[in-house]
DNA sequence: AACTATTTATAAGA
DNA sequence: TTCTTATAAATAGTT
């Protein structure tokens, strides 16, 4: 724009791009400032010179003000901002859900562990009764078996013990009769 | 800058206002465009409009990516994508810490049900035997009562039955003696 | 960083 | 809006 036009392409030399960067950056960020004033227009402007420094102007307090709204009328909020602010809520939900879920499975394990069984209502203590049953069915049934197996012993005995009194029984009424026929038969009554 | 000097403030007049953010705006991006070109720097401009049309230029293809520098730059990403990022990964972390011990005590609760025990160690059994050895001592003990009961009961039975297996016994042993010295004491071994 | 010849941007007018 | 044009502003090359 003076002393002769130039190429709109990148500036070679190194110094040279480096000044012209300088100049034309602040002529920019001026440009934009003297847009928002004179036009009333909300304007932000950044830049990033090669070496990484960043360089911007915005009309707002906050550009991010500015980049908020071009983002909302971009559209784009609906895939950045609202997006994951949808998917930390869901996230968040799950969280709480399961943290719920977590509370459900320990109390119901703290019953079934036989702990807490004030607070059940008699419905949830059948209920809980029920599904240790079931538990108790399977885990018991070595015991129970013991169990039985005594009993069964014990009636075996009985039913043992049983036959022998009725043998015995006989035999002392077989005993009496014989006695009876052989010398007294008055004293029947007092065998039997 | 041109037929006269331009005070620098909102220009009253609205039409001249709308045609002077109209000259400008296209100034300003065609200064961005060129700046990005001639000094390979990274560029973002974003207008609106009083009416709140919006205007843009980025270097870049996705202007998004210019904003999301800046923001890193400006050390905002913490407080937004970054923080956003972390605080997903948190709850994502959290999400899968709580499916993993929503599984533990699933498997356990199955375990306490009686079921899989195939997959058990043999400490693990244990442990879970002990757990419900607590509980089951808790909730079996009327049924572990009842059990004791009848064989008490068989016991007491038992008891009796062996009483009277050694009344009879004992009247056998009487009858017989009776019998022997009244008439026939070659009969002794038959009887006992 | 300053200078300055030129180019570029643009205000006002049409 | 767009074109014109006088003039202000910006800036490339130089110092």
């Amino acid at each position: 724009m003076a002393r002769g036009k130039v190429q709109l392409k990148r500036i070679e030399n190194a110094t040279s791009r480096q000044v012209t960067f300088s100049k034309r950056k602040n002529g920019l960020l001026k440009k934009a400032y003297e847009l928002s004033i004179l036009c009333d227009a909300e304007v932000a402007v950044i830049v990033f010179s090669q070496k990484g420094t960043l360089f911007k102007f915005a009309s707002t307090d906050q550009i991010q003000k500015t980049i908020d709204r071009y983002r909302k009328n971009a559209k784009q909020l609906h895939t950045d901002r609202i997006d994951v602010e949808q998917s930390k809520e869901q996230l968040r939900q799950e969280s709480a859900n399961m943290a719920k879920k977590i509370e459900i499975i320990k109390i119901l394990q703290r019953k079934l562990l036989g702990q807490d069984l004030d607070s059940c209502s008699p419905e949830e203590l059948h209920d809980i009764g029920n599904q240790l049953e079931i538990s108790l069915s399977n885990i018991r049934a070595r015991k129970t078996q013991l169990f039985k197996e005594q009993i069964e012993q014990l009636q075996a005995k009985e039913r043992l013990l049983l036959m022998e009194n009725a043998r015995l029984t006989k035999q002392v009424n077989a005993c009496f009769s014989l006695y009876i026929h052989s010398s007294q038969p008055n004293m029947r009554n007092d065998c039997c």
